[in-house]
DNA sequence: TGTACATCAGTGAACGCGCGTTCACTGATGTAC
DNA sequence: TGTACATCAGTGAACGCGCGTTCACTGATGTAC
């Protein structure tokens, strides 16, 4: 064996992780198998030694790309008093600079979409990591009932990736500030109602 | 002329119509010209009398779209009583017929991310379907200012259009009924908050 | 009223291209001796 | 320590296919006579 065992797997690593820059930036079908694998500075021909067909890959990409986000709300709010994390990771989403950066933004702008009509074993994939995201951001409500929290939450990432998707859509730069401003202030009014537990 | 003016002008129409179902159901990418006209009952060899381009059909399907919400919002309200006109639009959205049949259904979850990835153009004719769909729904919260009443509206049309891609994508039916909730939920908390003009 | 004709909406074969996928091959590498 | 070798990660040509687009043609139709 001339390679040690983990290098191929850190090959592996690299095609998804920049897969899902490519991948968020040009969605689903917007990007070739062959200009992936450049990404990682390889060429196409390696490819299916890596994974069973693109779709795998658009899958796992998307996968990390959700852990990433997940993570990054985890970092953000690592320091902060208890009271102002919820406001701080909604704030970072719905800035001008994730509405300006999708390749490295939240996934569910960029791709959720394509995966909504992807096969059911894609969307169950995603149904998880969702979930994992809704229960890190309603964690970030301690003020609440784990329920409404929950609720919260969910309310609060779909008004988050709605406003990112018509951000980016409305080809007006005015609209589209005002869009995240209405997106900031419809998350802080979804979790102001009844604050008390 | 052997054909009343009128006859291309309405082959024409039908094609938008029919491509309109077609694109929502499948996304920008996910139909090609020649199945399009089968939809309207024609082969593709005729279609670009009709259309400069592809890309050129698919903005006008979309914007038709629009229409369609817009319009339907109006006759939906057009009877109901003031304080539940606002209500209503958003239930009729957030429903689970609303999630499955995504290709009679608002434009915005099927085709807004494909939209953004568009050129300038596209979306510049997206915004201004948008405003008006944000201007029709503010209307129907006459007890608001104006200008907070805007506000409300653009919140809540993000977080419909989210609620439906997240319930859309979402392989777990019980994920995708709680979603639908929660959007419904935090649109009502989004329009309750400060309700006095 | 009947017929010949000009028009043009619609047809379907053909094009060039880029795609996902396959596969025979290459060459860098760790190991055996 | 040096060399021959087996392995297999990665290469690039080739495939078949479906796509958007073009174009010469057809045939249904309203009109002129």
């Amino acid at each position: 064996m001339r390679y040690v065992k983990e290098h191929k797997l850190q090959t592996r690593s690299r095609i998804v992780e920049m897969a899902s820059y490519g991948l968020r930036q040009n969605g689903a079908d917007g990007v070739s198998v062959a200009d992936l694998m450049k990404l990682a500075g390889l060429t196409h021909g390696g490819f299916y030694s890596h994974f069973e067909s693109r779709d795998a890959l658009v899958v796992e990409a998307f996968a990390l790309a959700m852990d990433r986000t997940v993570s990054r709300w985890l970092e953000l709010t690592r320091v902060m008093p208890v009271e102002e994390r919820f406001d701080v990771v909604v704030d970072a989403y719905l800035s001008p600079d994730h509405r300006d950066n999708q390749q490295s933004g939240c996934a569910l702008p960029a791709l959720g979409a394509d995966i909504a009509r992807s096969n059911q074993k894609a969307r169950r994939r995603l149904a998880r990591k969702l979930e994992e995201m809704i229960d890190v951001l309603a964690r970030l409500l301690p003020q609440k009932s784990p329920a409404e929290a929950r609720q919260v939450a969910t309310g609060a990432i779909a008004t988050m990736m709605g406003s990112i998707v018509l951000a980016r859509a409305a080809g007006n730069k005015m609209l589209s500030d005002d869009i995240l401003h209405a997106g900031r202030q419809a998350v802080r009014n979804q979790a102001a109602v009844r604050t008390a537990k």
